[in-house]
DNA sequence: TATCCAACTGATACGGAGTATCATAATGAT
DNA sequence: ATCATTATGATACTCCGTATCAGTTGGATA
């Protein structure tokens, strides 16, 4: 049987490092109108525990105790409210890890499955120009890099 | 109206214009081994007469006596011979177009629903510029543009 | 032209992913 | 403690795409 994670309000017995982020991400939530309730932060607890963009399905199974549709509503809130990031799969499966807020794209390793930020790059600006010279009005943009990370890398 | 080059084959009948295209297709289709087949050629010729990107179940609607496993095995033949793009709209429904062969990422209307190419465009160099600076070796990537067209671009 | 095998077709059924429904339960403001 | 609002979860459903498989067709060969 698992242990539950006991919710400790400032007390001595030190908490799982994921719980910061679960409060952090719940109170981001609340200002927004959003209850704490438990089956949400059991999704965000899970969320924040995986080493690796994971599908939904993979946390409905590792959330026995969670309804499926609350899994599936708690990540869609959680990519509306921004503190998921949605991440596409050459295959186009669809996976999510916890956002690192801010625009970025993702280095999505074959291999191994990882995937790491593309910051502080001028992709955007490049995409806005080149779009602006055919005649085009860029609003967005959806960019996924696939190859291998340094780990993986071929010689 | 748009008058297309029709290719006269030896008779007096001109066809459809889309006719050549599709003759084009089969014939690299054929040198790769493909039959030529008469739902295969429906499809082709269904996918040229769109005028946007089109689903796989657009074409099933417009094509009733083909198997609708045909239209979706016809249309994953014409990605993998690369004579029909894929294209992911911003809601990740999946819709295909004839290619214009060769590397390009396509500009898409959130208004009117048109594509447009992008080729000539270096963003490849710089991603693989700024992957290689994070350790990654990029072996590919999805890139799509949303925003407005010239026609409805927002003044 | 007849033969023959591999490729193709289409009806059907199946599976995965995500959502609608709706009765019930929990939250948090008062 | 009350109560309106929001959230939950079981279920059923839709949608997209694919596996199956018996029957058909294309086209190479003779
Ligand atoms: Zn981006
Ligand atoms: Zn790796
Ligand atoms: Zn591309
Ligand atoms: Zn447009």
């Amino acid at each position: 049987m698992i242990t539950a994670a006991v919710k400790h309000t400032g007390h001595r017995h030190p908490r799982p490092r994921s719980a910061a982020i679960v409060d952090d991400i719940i109170a981001q939530l609340s200002q927004q109108g959003y209850r704490d309730t438990e089956p949400r932060r059991l999704v965000i607890n899970a969320a924040a525990a995986q080493r690796r963009p994971f599908t939904a399905e993979e946390l409905c199974a590792a959330l026995p105790c969670v309804g499926r549709a609350t899994v599936y509503r708690g990540l869609r809130l959680l990519v509306e409210t921004e503190q998921v990031c949605r991440v596409l799969l050459e295959d186009r499966e669809l996976r999510y890890q916890l956002s690192h807020q801010g625009h970025h794209h993702h280095l999505l390793c074959a291999a191994c499955g990882a995937s790491a930020d593309l910051a502080n790059c001028d992709v955007d600006a490049l995409l806005q120009e080149a779009a602006a010279t055919a005649g085009f009005q860029m609003s967005g943009h959806w960019l996924e890099i696939y190859g291998r990370c340094a780990d993986c890398a071929v010689v």
